[in-house]
DNA sequence: CGTTGCATTGAGGGCCTTCAATAAAAGTGG
DNA sequence: CCACTTTTATTGAAGGCCCTCAATGCAACG
């Protein structure tokens, strides 16, 4: 029964036991972050490494306007803030979305662990390269497609990223997102993002009710909005 | 005289003489790639890893509809495809801009490296995590800001980078894209952006003729364009 | 059970796109 | 080095996708 974060490194990575151990311990005591709550702030200079442990967190922007732009969602075994080890200071904010568990873990500790420990060090790369793919795949979504299809891709990622880590049942999932967050991933409004919903309901590729989301026919949702799945899915290269 | 490799990752980690001399004899033989002509393709699975030597390079998507979406240009050091190290298949394809040098290193050796000197495994790292950044801060900017600071931003970034390495001169410097990448860097059409480039011109932030962009005051099209440098800049973090 | 936030729907407007034509520039072959 | 072709830039007109503003109903929460 291992924790989010080594199953996530064992997809791109041999662990020993030893690191295994090592992982898990590092998710003991985390903190409980409520609903909303801000866990790191722009301009922060965090002496602590953040991994969410339990719930969904949202990394973000806001721009002078007010505007916010969200630049990726964290569920657990992510960590918000591995950059710091080389940027120091917060570029932009990370919050809770629901109620969530979060480890602390001492910027020192990781920078031994990784020293100590070089396969570690190179799972923890390889995982970063993973996450550029999803980061492109947001790019391509916002640049080249329409709301329509931008809603239907994002839920699709969703669907894929949920269902990698055991949590999809009966093609349906929990979404715990209102329309305002589906609005600042995609760069648009809630407004127009609750005219797409409807019509994704209409045409039967979504039905969505209590941040509960069903999707009855994921290909042909797939295949209307463009999704393709290869970027999400590491082949666990062996190097040994 | 370091190379431009070298140059890059001892902006994020200290490397001994013997590291600095295997990165060099990498560069080693680069081939020529014409103007143009794709240096991998979506589906590929290299087994060389490409690191631009001299030139500009694109990351890209081609869509179902045939619309293009730019997620990255790579200067000289940039790697093209680190991530194939865990993916294996290729989901973009990338282009040379202009002529360009690139090297190509066998995956088995970056492999052997990386586990031989954990120091230049964790440069590698942290320059994937310097990366993750600037995407970021694609996607806030063609996700929350009009087509007008869009541009502008895009060109504030590309004089960060290019002043970073030396070649800002006189406040100009060559940017050898054509209207085309550009709108199909931001998510726009090559007509719009011709109108935008054009108020630039008009409002004096920007002359561009001839493949070469000046930007008479920076910090004027910065503060214009929403554009904060931090997300560029590591600050050398020493963990020894 | 009131308060607050969220979803839904409508009307009007603006930013950007599409289509089209022309000019200028860059690349190509003799 | 010039004629030819192709690509790129410029400009105009019309239209569409999405935004803004606004009002209503509904769900969540204390």
């Amino acid at each position: 029964m291992a924790n989010a974060l080594t199953r996530k490194l064992e997809r791109v990575a041999d662990l020993t036991a030893g690191e295994r151990e090592v992982l898990e311990s590092l998710c003991d005591r985390p903190r409980i972050i409520r609903a909303g709550q801000d866990i790191l702030r722009e301009g922060d200079r965090p002496e602590h490494l953040h991994l969410v442990v339990e719930g969904w967190a949202i990394r973000y922007n806001i721009l002078p306007n007010g505007a916010r732009q969200i630049t990726a969602y964290l569920i657990p075994g992510d960590f918000c803030d591995l950059h710091v080890l080389v940027l120091e200071q917060m570029d932009h904010s990370i919050a809770a979305l629901g109620p969530a568990k979060i480890a602390y873990i001492p910027k020192a500790t990781v920078n031994l662990l990784t020293r100590q420990l070089p396969e570690l060090l190179q799972a923890l790369w390889w995982a970063t390269l993973v996450d550029e793919g999803v980061l492109r795949a947001w790019i391509v979504n916002m640049g080249r497609r329409s709301a329509f299809k931008r809603a239907g891709h994002l839920m699709c990622g969703m669907y894929e990223r949920m269902n990698n880590v055991g949590l999809v049942h009966g093609n349906a999932f929990s979404l715990p997102l209102t329309q305002r967050e589906i609005a600042d991933t995609l760069g648009l409004t809630p407004v127009h993002i609750g005219r797409v919903i409807s019509r994704l309901r209409k045409e039967g590729l979504i039905a969505l009710q209590k941040k509960e989301l069903l999707i009855p026919d994921i290909e042909r949702l797939k295949a209307i909005s463009g999704f393709d799945s290869r970027y999400l899915h590491p082949e666990h290269v062996r190097v040994n």
